[in-house]
DNA sequence: TTCACAATACTAATACACTAGTACTAATGC
DNA sequence: GCATTAGTACTAGTGTATTAGTATTGTGAA
């Protein structure tokens, strides 16, 4: 089987995880609940495909379960980086940087620390 | 009716468009054809589902019709990369640039054309 | 005129994302 | 012991993406 992508609503639950790191549906469903109308059964049957595709791992504690990222945040997020490079510039980055340049996502902040990270990998 | 997101094969279909800038079915469907074999009434489909999206236009040309982007490439492009950071970075582009640079995504050359673009930003 | 072909319209099947209801189980309080 | 509650398992429905088959129509060639 192959990697599977996060979708939309599975990253929603993701972050939250990385962000807990350990969470029970409830702790996840209290968090999105502050946000949304959403069920806690709509919310475990997530979880459980999010473990099914090996994002999650589950523990037993109790009554319930504990769920723990497999892999961290920053590397998913790399992967999921990669994956809308290739998919959209044909796997060359520069043209997204032009895009995040010239469509002033990017505050005068960013700007230095992106030129300063660029200083130190040289 | 929002407006709708171009999913993968979408849009590998309106980069060929794009391309082209006028295009038959015929047209996207043998330069598909290269690449992996897809039916005729697929890319027929899926085309259709295009235009009910607004993002192609058609006109009558003898028997076929004439299909035409109704948006810009770099306009498109953009709205996908702001949906993007919104999405995985909740709205910061500067994370994502983080991991263009960390990732090594960048090339010496694309550096410098960043750098370029800062500075006349400036 | 009739046939072959190109194109389109219509239809459908499969897969997955998303949502949530219902039933069952185990522990806890009275 | 029994009701309540938290939690899980099972099931299911809706929507959309993707793929493609079949029927129909119009046109040009023989």
């Amino acid at each position: 089987m192959k990697i599977n992508t996060l979708t939309k609503q599975e990253l929603e639950i993701m972050k939250i995880v990385w962000r807990l790191e350990n969470a029970t549906v409830r702790d996840v469903y209290e968090t999105l609940r502050e946000r949304r109308k959403i069920a806690y059964t709509t919310v475990m049957t997530m979880m459980k495909i999010l473990e099914k595709k090996k994002y999650l791992k589950k523990r037993v504690k109790d009554r319930a379960y504990i769920y723990q990222p497999t892999r961290p945040k920053e590397q998913v997020i790399k992967s999921m980086v990669q994956e809308f490079v290739n998919r959209v510039f044909n796997g060359s980055a520069e043209p997204l940087l032009v895009h995040l340049v010239k469509g002033r996502h990017l505050s005068e902040k960013d700007i230095q620390t992106i030129v300063k990270l660029i200083q130190e990998s040289e």
